[in-house]
DNA sequence: TCTGGGGTCCTAGGACCC
DNA sequence: TCTGGGGTCCTAGGACCC
């Protein structure tokens, strides 16, 4: 192995909106400023959950994830509103906008955080000014809050966007790591959650200082790959580059639901396998892609998931091919048990163009043989109604937003894909 | 009458091939 | 007459993140 970290430092910026969706809805209606404020999905049924909630409804101790019955026993005057997801695509488009103003070096990894190198951007000013500017940027236009870290890779970048919130500006250098990182617990660490957390604890290391002194092979051991990884991490070295293409490399596609109450009813079921097979189809028409993978997820009462997953010959993007597999899969993979939730994904996603390239080089010439090619070619796209000669560049110029984008993990990259 | 939905990456075991 | 070892692909499941 040759170089392997760059000799010129880099500067990399962690750009993470304060509680987003919370933050979005204020700016809207600002007579929400300053009061518990809540965004939670389904509010009757049972999928009502917090997905963000405001630092003033923090107070009281509600945090996402949090069963609304649960937040609204510990913060009774909390203001509650359904997601709306449109204007939380609008503002991160308009936020990414900004960031894009300092460098074309903009990676977004999610609705509301992203990373840029402004390694080069010297001219703008210090780090410590660019991400000033940033933020006041954010805030004067936007009228939205976020917290920013700076530091030579990601992973650093990371951990220090998160010491101050909310519109914090942290800057971590490598020399600080043992005095800043090293006393925090594991589980403070961006990449460790509860499981890998415990298994470290059982080995004795319960602090970041103790990772990052631990001994690689028994990390290996423990944790696989990621535990020589995890170790370099809480040392500080992170070699990741900052890719703005990342957001268009998607590579899969699913929907998901619970269902408003547990059912053996096979009918109920397939009928939502036909619902999500619509969504996943739909997304992928837009997104120009078949699929060569469909798995189909299973949750029962005791919340146990399955999963039932097939590989396919041919690629696959109708409706109606969606719903066959997986009903196919579902009846494979159901043990006739009352289901919670259901899922469809598509897994293997192949370009249209690309499916277009293989039939030239196989089904295409036995055609030809019997027909003229021009016939021959308005026969394959009426089969597959899709261009047999279309440009490789038109993959990334995907443009429709999503409507359903999830919730606040959710992050749907469509919507990042030239809006 | 607890715990959503969208993703990514990794691992382990078996099949199969050379 | 008892059988190695490496590689790849597929499937199922798990951990983690937002």
């Amino acid at each position: 192995m040759k170089e392997f970290y760059p000799k010129k430092g880099r500067v990399i910026l962690h750009v993470d909106m304060n509680s987003f969706y919370a933050s979005v809805e204020m700016a809207y209606d600002p007579e929400l400023k300053g009061k518990p404020l809540a965004i939670a999905g389904n509010v009757e049924e049972r999928k009502g959950i917090i997905i963000t909630c405001s630092y003033e409804a923090r107070k009281f101790g509600v945090k996402t994830t949090m069963p609304l019955w649960e937040a609204k026993k510990l913060c009774p005057n909390m203001i509650i509103k359904k997601p709306q997801f449109d204007r939380y695509r609008t503002a991160s488009v308009a936020m990414f906008d900004i960031l894009r103003e300092f460098t074309d070096l903009v990676e977004p990894v999610s609705i509301d955080e992203g990373y840029l190198d402004i390694t080069e951007s010297y001219k703008l000013g210090t780090p410590l000014e660019i991400a000033e500017t940033i933020q006041k940027r954010i805030y004067d236009r936007l009228d939205l809050p976020c917290s920013i870290g700076i530091a030579p890779n990601k992973f650093l970048a990371k951990m220090a966007s998160d010491f101050k919130k909310p519109m914090g500006i942290t800057v971590l250098r490598k020399r600080d790591v043992p005095s800043v990182l090293w006393p925090l617990a594991v589980e403070e660490m961006h990449g460790i959650g509860k499981k890998t957390g415990e298994k470290l604890r059982s080995q004795g290391i319960e602090t970041i200082k103790a990772l990052a002194e631990a001994d690689s092979i028994q990390l290996k051991g423990l944790l696989g790959i990621n535990g020589p990884r995890l170790k370099d991490r809480a040392n500080g070295f992170d070699n990741r580059h900052v890719d703005p293409q990342s957001a268009n490399e998607f590579k899969s596609i699913g929907n998901s639901t619970t269902l408003t109450k547990d059912t053996s009813n096979q009918q109920e079921l397939f009928l939502t396998i036909a619902e999500l097979a619509h969504k996943v189809a739909t997304r992928m028409k837009r997104k120009k892609v078949h699929t060569k993978g469909i798995s189909i997820t299973i949750r029962y009462s005791n919340r146990k998931n399955f999963s039932k997953s097939k590989k396919l010959n041919n690629p696959l993007k109708s409706e109606s091919d969606l719903i066959e597999v997986s009903k196919e899969l579902f009846l494979q993979g159901w043990d006739g048990n009352p289901v919670r939730l259901l899922g469809i994904t598509a897994t293997d996603l192949v370009e249209n163009n690309y499916v277009a390239k293989q039939l030239d080089l196989f089904s295409f010439e036995k055609e030809a043989e019997k027909e003229p090619l021009w016939k021959t070619i308005e026969q394959l796209k009426e089969k597959y109604g899709t261009k047999i000669i279309e440009p490789a560049s038109e993959r990334n110029g995907i443009s429709k937003s999503d409507e359903d984008v999830g919730t606040q993990t959710s992050f749907n990259k469509d919507f990042l894909q030239g809006k």
